[in-house]
DNA sequence: TTCACTGCAAACGCTTTGCATATGG
DNA sequence: CCATATGCAAAGCGTTTGCAGTGAA
């Protein structure tokens, strides 16, 4: 699929996503959709801002934040909160569940997937009598270039 | 261990770690220590300041920024960012590794342990050339008193 | 027409910083 | 002594909110 498609296609799920939930499909929030779908990697409301700031499209924060929660919410995107300032976001078009090892030194980010999370969730779940949805887990340490 | 001894040696590490690094060791900084170790859950910076100020103590908030920061570099407390605000610390002494699950209804925390971290740990790190220092995981769903 | 959405700016809340004062070594 | 710590209050900074104006349905 290329990238033409993918846009199509996250288009059509936002515009149903949208419909259902009774919300209004205003320009402003597929210029959103847009813009994200633009970006190769994690981004952040700053980035986003500016970006679409250059381009033909000035959106206030508060759309580009009451925007983001909607993707969010039908999962186009995937939030961040690496640290306890800026959150991250990336876009989560059909890609296959994935964590994140970090480099501590230079902030590296490799993606990779283990079947074992899925189990640990099922399992850990099970056992505490909890419905477990979801999952954040981060690997910290030194990538090849940075480990002495 | 109880609590008497737990209290002796965290404050023997806390001292010779604040010696080690040339570090004053200031009334507050072992005040807030104490404090800590008190608690029987997570805390985060705003409980521990109203404690403080029922007791004798009542430092600033600077001051108890500052000595977190000192805490968590001689590991004597462990930092979560579970949301994008208020940072949760808890203590750490000789606990065991443990995770996390949040109930996103309720915000109830069990702790869990699961030896498969460990092993995937090693395994995303061999298979990507990282070393692999720590991690963080967290699952989020419903408690028992929350899921429907 | 109407009410959800947008833009703007002010408010928020946690954390950090600046500076005068206090104190450990 | 004096450089580091502390307390206080102000500043920072990402995010949220209030409100008047706008535009999708």
């Amino acid at each position: 699929m290329n990238q033409k498609e993918i846009k199509n296609s996250v288009n059509k799920i936002f515009t149903e996503y949208l419909t259902s939930q009774g919300y209004r499909k205003t320009p402003e929030r597929f210029a959103i959709l847009d813009e994200i779908y633009d970006c190769k990697t994690h981004f952040d409301v700053e980035l986003l801002y500016m970006r679409m700031k250059e381009k033909k499209y000035r959106v206030s924060k508060a759309t580009l934040y009451n925007t983001l929660e909607l993707l969010l919410a039908c999962k186009l995107i995937i939030k961040h909160q690496f640290g306890q300032n800026t959150a991250q976001y990336e876009k989560s078009h059909k890609s296959k569940q994935h964590d994140h090892l970090l480099c501590i030194a230079c902030s590296r980010i490799i993606e990779f997937c283990d079947p074992r999370i899925q189990e640990i969730k099922n399992d850990i779940g099970d056992f505490n009598n909890f419905q477990v949805n979801d999952h954040s887990l981060y690997l910290y340490g030194y990538c090849e270039k940075c480990k002495k």
